[in-house]
DNA sequence: GTGAAAGCGCTAACAG
DNA sequence: CTGTTAGCGCTTTCAC
């Protein structure tokens, strides 16, 4: 019986000697490089599964420089569009054998910070980041070190990168003008602060539909909230008790949505009788209430996936690419015509 | 002006060069250990910043055997359930300066196994894992490897392990007396896979109220599905579509309810008039329907501190806890007497 | 207070 | 095909 040293994790130089073979030959067996002569692989392999020895990353990341890990900051992964998103990424990932360090920003600038710094110490291959619009200097260093970087959902003025958007316009504009053409003419616009690009896409998007169809927007209706709970709901009650209220709602996203939804509730108001409501965002519970919403469905689990194809392809290879969203009409939003001719 | 060596980045041996010192004071400077005289510490540090220099984890981690991170392996990150539960965990260990790999298993043994194998060879300091109940032995060698397994949600028969686990036989108690004490005889069951001890429990917990007032539990309304969307619903219109249907329906988790509450409105019925409907689970959604729906609500972000806690506390420290669930008695449960005395 | 030196576990030449 | 030999970037004694 050879002496056992239990001391710790076998390694790769236990299992040379245990096996008699040189310590290269092990690492072949391992990295699966090279050629190793069947009867020494068995050999090995038996010896390794005795010992109970895994090869360490560790050694291994150290000397090769790189990692096969990614990255991924977004804003709530409790958030369905989040978690969708998450899916798609670990999915491609995984099947690239790499794997994913999360990071939640909360939309928090010093927040994300410290996460940009972490995953540079931790040398991630790359990172991809819904980013909170601020931080440039964290993220120039970043992508000094190497490390390739995908912005997700938004852009991040003075930087530019790869990024996988949605076409936030086009989708905040066919859905305002599914609305102007049910006849509504005051149409409340709950939105996202203006510095995230999303936001002022979609907004974009819900002026250039008025525009186009030669209605004014009422920019007391208009009106930009932080996306936590509270502050979304207090901000959808005010347009809701607005003078001469909306008879339309446009959320700019599922949280909006929600909060939205919540208040016309506790206002006792019914969609669509009494006022309409379509949202940006498709998530589950969009279809489960009654009645169902009409929304602008953006691919979340592609966008994931897409972005995880991106953010390993050779240096400067990533091309931006923006995917289609999908209005879904649903059963949300009712004609209004005004009586008067 | 120094050459500037452009190859890579820098490393500490360029820093301490540039700057003049050993390389063990830039270490020092960097890990804030030991004493180094204020006047030196700023010259490193500005050294340092000119060149971009950032310390990489890889050669700490190797040199002092621990990673700093936790490997959370979930089913399925984009349910709300496991989006909490990844958000607490999240938040904690980031105050205690660690960090995240997430994997998402699906429920699927293999995938729960590869992810297990890699964070093993990652040399994770600890995993937080809903397990799917295979794998055994996967488990056995990481524990045996010296990683901290805290199991959440379930547990794993012939594993022993520090668990974070909710009340569910009390919860799925509570819940089926409510319904029972309303006047309901015929309730139907949607639940999960029996192997998972989650399932079994609240299944027991079910059962055990129909025993306490005396009123046996009819077999043909019990259904066993897996937590696909799909097959969740195929079950859910079964049971709808039962030769005498139930009067209410329990739904074992938030998928499970879902696909329940579709299924209902797909068969036209109203809830609680003609069926009244309970679920384990709390999410957003269960309040933003109408009528919103009564559950068992978990904990899931203190699950996730919990968990956090849990897997970096010293061997055999930690102690496995039991956390409370919540009945949130909403609208969606009606009573139902039975016209005969 | 600080420098020198010995590795942590692994890969990648380079001889043989 | 296989053994040997340098390190990868950092921490940690141990003298000075």
């Amino acid at each position: 019986m050879s002496e056992r040293k239990r001391r710790s994790q076998p390694t790769m130089r236990d299992v040379a000697e245990e096996a008699g073979v040189g310590i290269g030959t092990v690492s072949r067996v391992f990295s699966n490089v090279g050629a190793v002569a069947p009867a020494t692989r068995e050999r090995v392999e038996a010896v390794a599964k005795d010992l109970g020895y895994r090869p360490s990353a560790l050694g291994r990341d150290l000397k090769r420089r790189s990692t096969n890990t990614v990255g991924l900051i977004v804003t709530d992964i409790s958030n369905n569009f989040y978690g969708e998103f998450a899916e798609g990424v670990l999915a491609t990932e995984k099947e690239l054998g790499r794997h994913v360090i999360l990071c939640a920003s909360g939309e928090d600038a010093a927040t994300e910070r410290e996460y940009i710094d972490l995953l540079v110490e931790q040398r991630v291959d790359g990172i991809i980041a819904f980013p909170t619009g601020e931080n440039l200097d964290a993220w120039e260093d970043a992508r000094r070190l190497g490390i390739n970087i995908v912005l997700a959902d938004r852009e991040l003025p003075g930087f530019t990168a790869p990024s996988i958007l949605v076409d936030n316009v086009g989708g905040a504009l066919a859905l305002t003008e599914y609305l102007l053409a049910l006849g509504h003419r005051r149409i409340g616009y709950l939105g996202g602060p203006s510095q995230l690009t999303t936001g002022s896409r979609r907004e974009e998007g819900f002026r250039r539909a008025h525009v186009d169809v030669g209605v004014p927007v009422d920019e007391g209706l208009v009106v930009r909230t932080r996306f936590t709970r509270d502050t979304a709901y207090a901000s959808a009650i005010r347009l809701l008790d607005s003078r001469i209220p909306p008879t339309a709602l446009f959320a700019a996203n599922n949280v909006l949505g929600e909060a939205a939804l919540a208040a016309i509730r506790d206002r006792g108001l019914r969609v669509p009788d009494d006022i309409s409501l379509v949202m940006f965002d498709d998530v589950p519970w969009a279809r489960l209430v009654d009645p169902p919403i009409t929304v602008a469905a953006q691919p979340a689990w592609s966008m994931g996936q897409a972005a995880a194809r991106l953010v390993l392809s050779p240096d400067g290879t990533a091309r931006s690419m923006t995917l289609p969203v999908e209005i879904q009409i649903r059963r949300s939003a009712a004609a209004h015509f005004t009586q008067t001719p």
